[in-house]
DNA sequence: CTGTTAGCGCTTTCAC
DNA sequence: GTGAAAGCGCTAACAG
């Protein structure tokens, strides 16, 4: 392997010469400069990162643990994220916690052992304290990104969860639907929390008929979408997120109604290219992408400045109407 | 910061001790073991594997460079290519080239300086020769995913691609279908080469009416499928990936056609979910995580022993038949 | 079974 | 404007 001793020798000059020449952190000669430059391009010389990071402390690198990568908005945010960082010239570390705690805290300890320079993470539900305690130990500005929590000391980065989903049902109330079936999912998890009480929002006041359907069982969601489905005691269903979306479609269809005639739909997250098929779903779009890259520069923001009280930033949802709510058009 | 000095200080042993109980290298006296331990779990000790990695020159890292991380078929192989490298405790550095060779050189040049032990790329179009000659020069390990290349010395992992076209065309064939367009894309991508070389070969014979649609400017194809569609010449329509799928479907749709009745329509990688919505797309699905999976099973057998002539894997690809080639559907 | 010690390749004082 | 040298925290001979 090349090093700098090497370059040095053949540049006749001293190694720090050579760091400095690389890194432009103090002024050399034009001369001494390109003989530097000479030598590095004839041993094909490239600085070890890993020696770098060792002496200087720091790694020019960030971690990102998600809990699901299989999810297309954590996709979304992970190509954010990655995109971002590239821009300022640090390299991603990423992990996937496959929504389980366990593995969620060997990831983040793995990643503080290789010394990332920060981290960010989308918690999954039943998190580990510890995870939060070994982020601290470290002393690693962390940023938490969608699956927010109020008991942390780190920024956060999610969206108005809450709001859009007060406004979707809003709106559905508005076309006078009056028996609705929320699908909550696991409420454990923040944003669907959130994206919950946002239901309960709208509902409060003209109080219509409604079922929410809370749990992470798969086979008990579906049989509780069957249920409530075959009653007919439903006019709308919402989806909380897209598997959940998925869930209730199937029991829809199995159900043989047919949407918009029968039911109204509409989801959070949702379908890519939802406009080239039917039906066309109303759908809350989280700007997952735009999270990715905001949690990256915020980090970022923390490394300049550690000091100050943590900060939130909510991102606006963008609800697309379409024809599965347009129950007139039957 | 806490190092091994401190855990051997406060154990009363020396820092090797200390190596050796962390890595358990060579055997420790019961006794002397469990006070290490204790110190560890005291002083809240833990390795640092950037010193380790300067040390050992070996990072249990691996990097990944994919061209575009926002297709859903690249997104399940990071998460494939992630999942397996987890269960080897291998970190995963993660870069996207975004489809442009200078930030794909870049991102190989930071991953080798940064001495990950391997590297699985998919590369661009276009992408540089020296790529390939920085990771001979570096000596590291390397695999090429998705999009291979004849003049590589790397093992290579993909989809048979070119026989699923030519079976997928031959149904259509069989069908009846005898105006047929391929919405080849940019045929300077290796995958999309072979699965236009598919269709070749399955219109070898019976010679139909056929039109192939090249090129990667959007707006130029989609100038290309309103003419072919116009002129009412195509009875079926084959997409060779999820992106020129999305163009042909939406020209489809403009020109007021339906699917199947109008025209049959199969794509290649296709989307999520396709029994849930309208037209249910016959599709090539590639196994994308089982690809990414296989690309790190095949680093780390390489890692363990670097001679050999390169490997090339092929996976078998399914077609998944669904009503858009149904047309006595209609 | 355990300790001493020489680096891994680099950055950065400090001195000239 | 440049160089000498001291480590960053760890592993692995080597020696006992």
């Amino acid at each position: 392997m090349v090093t700098m001793v090497d370059v040095a020798r053949l540049a006749h000059v001293s190694t720090s010469t050579v760091s400095h020449v690389l890194n432009g952190t103090r002024p050399v000669e034009e001369a001494t400069r390109r003989r530097v430059v000479e030598a590095i391009a004839r041993t094909g010389y490239h600085q070890d990162a890993v020696a770098r990071a060792l002496r200087r402390a720091r790694t020019d690198s960030i971690g990102l643990v998600v809990s699901d990568a299989s999810e297309p908005a954590f996709a979304e945010m992970v190509h954010g994220v990655e995109q971002t960082a590239d821009t300022h010239r640090m390299t991603l570390l990423l992990a996937n916690s496959g929504e389980d705690p366990d593995r969620e805290l060997r990831a983040v300890r793995t990643l503080l052992g290789r010394r990332v320079d920060g981290l960010i993470l989308a918690r999954c539900p039943a998190s580990a304290p510890s995870v939060i305690h070994s982020i601290v130990d470290a002393q690693v500005p962390a940023v938490l990104l969608d699956r927010l929590y109020d008991d942390t000391p780190f920024d956060q980065v999610s969206a108005d969860n809450r709001e859009s989903m007060r406004r979707l049902v809003a709106h559905q109330l508005e076309r006078g639907h009056r028996r609705l079936l929320l699908v909550a999912g696991d409420t454990r998890v923040p944003t669907m929390r959130e994206r919950c009480d946002g239901f309960l929002d709208a509902t409060a006041d003209c109080r219509p008929d409604q079922v929410i359907l809370e749990g992470r069982d798969p086979a008990e969601r579906a049989a509780g979408l069957r249920e409530a489905l075959r009653t007919g005691s439903v006019s709308c269903v919402v989806a909380a997120s897209t598997p959940l979306a998925v869930d209730a479609l199937e029991a829809i269809r199995d159900q043989g109604l047919l949407i918009p005639g029968d039911i109204a739909f509409a989801t959070f997250d949702g379908f890519a290219h939802s406009d080239l098929f039917k039906p066309a779903i109303t759908t809350v779009r989280q700007p997952a992408f735009e999270m990715g890259s905001a949690a990256v520069n915020m980090l970022l923001e923390r490394l300049r400045t550690p000091a100050g009280a943590p900060r939130m930033l909510r991102l606006r949802q963008t609800i697309e109407l379409r024809s599965s709510t347009e129950d007139h058009l039957r």
